[in-house]
DNA sequence: CATGAATGAGGATTCATTCAT
DNA sequence: GATGAATGAATCCTCATTCAT
């Protein structure tokens, strides 16, 4: 897979990944605007020129985090739904894929939780283009296997769309309370209450 | 209630208003730190001395701008409830009472959305500690509604805190969305959508 | 002339020219990108800051100050020109006013001397734009004379342009080297040479 | 005179002067700060690395440039005037000489006009004091011919360094407006006009 | 009280120079 | 010797906060 890189180019792969990773942290805990280049060098341990080896700006680096996450999500969740031509298996797996996903990247969680509403802001960029279409896209994907249930009369006929968003909802909801009381427990666990009322409801 | 209040002090709690008013579409367009004492005042109509004469920093415009909101909220939520003995319909009322607010709020949900996860961020502060008790109050609030109405075997016998959890995800993913898309039709037109699923699942 | 002025507008008008005026030495120098802002700042007794109230930027506190030294020496090669109908005497005049100019005017000539070849860059620049233009206005108004000069056949019958190069030239180097020998004479004293040599040559 | 010298240090020769000859377009084009390693080891096409192999520093590129070319003016001028021992024609060729030498070193005329001025500056560098002096004795070699053609009676008995400093004030500002204006055609053909101009003046 | 100019700490970014490979 | 990634000092600019008027 990545054994035509010469050994300087899997070093400086690592390296964007490693200020990736210091990055994910810093955006995650202060925000975009009150993370600074110095945390996040002294973080990935680089200097602060070093960062800009790597990127353009701290944009730039905020963008690339965002789109490389946001790709992972997007993929996970597409796998997610192809195991299975069921489409309620498929919204089972969803939630679970969902869950793992932010299991394993609260910092990404928490950040695209709080960023998201601005991804509009300066849209000539090109990244932050990307990013938002990249996004509509995981959505569409939501959407598109809500459209199979309802179709396949296994769901309410409910507008597919409104559908995504409250499964959505739910799933952001829970993962933003479990961060919020630690994280210590596993999110995982919370895949059965989530799918029950999905589709149950709370009606006893 | 407050006609005890002399010319000045009438004056100055208008001021105050307009204020904390400017600084609400300011923060919600850039969020916290993109957001300027500058363009607040600019929008506000004072200088921007004049600012420091109400609030002692941008973070307490900030913080005072949010409690008050999220007291608002928390106001509108209990009363929402109280009028009912019905659980079941205590939540209906509860549904749309957080459209209606976040609807004539948006502003505010904006803001909440995105500087939440930072709440706890400084907590030796006097103003944030009291923000976020308070919105765990309101938390606690629906969390009572749900309590009573399983305790009534109106729901099914799940932890309130999810139930709480879950409803408030649903409403307030419906409400990015809505936003997010334009913010013209009514967000109240949802709110039977919301009902039906939260109540009944989405499944047919 | 400026008693319509508040109080403020004038001590405004004042700080202005003291930042100008520090900029100048500065600039006359180190040049433009040796130049900081600190210095300038200092040397202004400033804070760095407030350099930011009266301009928006570096190049922009450089480009007034160019622009109004521009104006100043155009204005007065003008004068200096319309005291008199008789084409030699405006070009004696105009000697003169040159020396007189750059006598007054040393660090702005040092500036102009060495950035001048650099104006044309970033063209896009409305200052920098107008600076040009207004460079050239002065070298047409020289232009002129000779012109007028040529015309009445008190000159030889070459190129005004030409005569207009050689002119300045020579001024410019006659100034230069007054200023690189420490500036201590007047410069002045040097224009009954500059005037014989242009008009009657070095022959013997 | 060269053919001693080891293939290894033929090598380092071009290669010193490959990078020279790129750090003189580009000091032409930004001036000496705005000028980058980076730019000109691109143009020399070697690492930014390589140019540490050749010069201790930036500011030995540049200074060893400006000694070559000054150097090479030098001599240019030193021979012209040697052809003759007649000092107005030895001043008619030096112009000439002048003109060709600009006419093919455009970039080192720019770099000197607008670095020259500072020159002295930090001038405890070995470099710089060198090309402070050589400079001097370029302008030494001139007023020299001027001294000669005065005690010749050939032209007026004027101070022989205000002829030279006339004379160079001329070659200069034709060169620089000639570049100003493209130059396209040949800097060259001006000569008849500059040597009419300084022997006879501009009096028609 | 209101004003808005002044302050200065802080932050993003650049770039000459060094140095491990 | 050559390379180019890493360094970190230097620099421009922003903006919350203060304070003289």
């Amino acid at each position: 897979m990545k054994n035509t890189l010469s050994r300087r180019e899997r070093v400086k792969l690592a390296n964007r990944k490693a200020i990736l990773s210091a990055a994910e942290e810093v955006f995650a805990q202060k925000g975009f605007y009150a993370a600074t280049t110095d945390e996040i060098a002294e973080r990935a341990e680089f200097s602060k020129g070093a960062l800009y080896t790597y990127f353009r700006s701290k944009e730039e680096i905020f963008l690339s985090l965002m789109r490389e996450k946001v790709g992972s999500l997007e993929k996970k969740i597409k796998e997610s739904i192809k195991v299975t031509l069921n489409p309620i298996e498929g919204i089972e797996n969803l939630i679970k894929a969902h869950l793992e996903f932010f299991e394993e990247n609260k910092e990404f969680f928490q950040i695209m939780a709080s960023e998201r509403g601005r991804f509009e802001m300066g849209i000539k960029n090109r990244l932050r283009r990307e990013l938002m279409r990249r996004f509509q896209s995981y959505l569409k994907e939501v959407e598109g296997v809500m459209k199979a249930a309802v179709d396949n009369k296994e769901l309410k006929a409910i507008d597919p769309n409104h559908l995504a968003i409250a499964l959505i909802g739910m799933i952001h909801s829970f993962t933003a309370q479990w961060i919020l009381t630690g994280g210590e427990s596993s999110l995982m666990e919370l895949s059965p209450v989530i799918t029950m009322l999905f589709f149950g409801g709370a009606k006893g």
